[in-house]
DNA sequence: CCAATTTAGTCAAGATGATTGACTAAATAT
DNA sequence: ATATTTAGTCAATCATCTTGACTAAATTGG
């Protein structure tokens, strides 16, 4: 096929949205995080990177492993021990000890992390709510329900 | 407001999907990203990074300089010289003296590098197609679309 | 019960991707 | 003609994640 030719078809296949669906999630994803960094930095203390508060927001739910939490983030043991090893420099989270596991420690939040989660909570719920605003709340849900598909789907 | 009244919140919040959209966009560009790569490493030839496969998609378009490339990938100049180092490297890419500007030069596809990006091209359109197939051709339009609103929309 | 294996956490080194600051040379503006 | 801006680059650094090697505790299988 010629040279043009090629170029020609991927024209034709992002003229709608000059990006690709790879950038688009790439930036939507951006966007979404750094609101919340930014609402974290209005309320001051120390800063709190892109890493950190994925981390947070897993904890979230309840005071896990440091195993399980690198599973549910899907990266390294290690990957998830410098970031949790950020936090606690940070004075956001404090290991405890494992009563049913001598290995093990239960990584959960500090008295300041916990006033600084709360932060995190009210701004994702006000972010996507913003977000339900400009692209319609069931546009939005049908989003979230979408991608949860693709990131399950094998193939 | 309670410890565990805030935690109740951001639970049922997350109750549908158990990830926040932030997360799932992270994993929707990954899965979207890591298939065209492993199309790459299919067809053989030097192993292609997220970060220079993003850059031969924007030179898709048209041979650019270096200035322009950044501004569209919205990183800075710096960023992008390092990727465009890579793909020179990697013969993928060359720089062509800017006709119209004795400061300037010009990015384009090398012969071999335009092999490469016709697997790219391909692959991106196979793997939309894909997606297309499994959440239906109008809910990957509508996702489009609303997730370029999500990047444009300041607040 | 004890030796072998697995598991939880950790340390170290390195790859990748991005940043800021400083600099050169060419183009543009006053 | 000089001053400023612009295109590209070098260097240093930071953030994130990886693999490999290791320690100590728990579990398993004879």
């Amino acid at each position: 096929m010629s040279r043009d030719h090629v170029i020609d078809k991927f024209r034709a296949f992002v003229a709608e949205e000059q990006e690709t669906l790879g950038r688009l999630l790439f930036w939507a994803e951006r966007v979404v995080v750094q609101r919340t960094i930014d609402a974290l930095e209005r309320d001051g203390g120390a800063p709190i990177t892109f890493a950190e508060l994925q981390v947070m927001q897993q904890l979230c739910l309840q005071d896990m492993r440091l195993t399980a939490l690198a599973e549910r983030m899907r990266m390294s043991k290690q990957a998830a021990l410098q970031i949790v090893d950020g936090l606690e420099r940070k004075g956001v989270v404090e290991r405890r000890p494992d009563p049913d596991d001598g290995r093990a420690k239960v990584i959960g939040y500090t008295e300041a992390g916990f006033r600084l989660i709360e932060t995190v909570i009210d701004a994702t719920i006000a972010i996507e709510a913003g977000i339900a605003a400009t692209i319609g709340k069931e546009s939005l849900r049908a989003l979230k329900r979408n991608l949860q598909k693709m990131v399950e789907s094998k193939e």
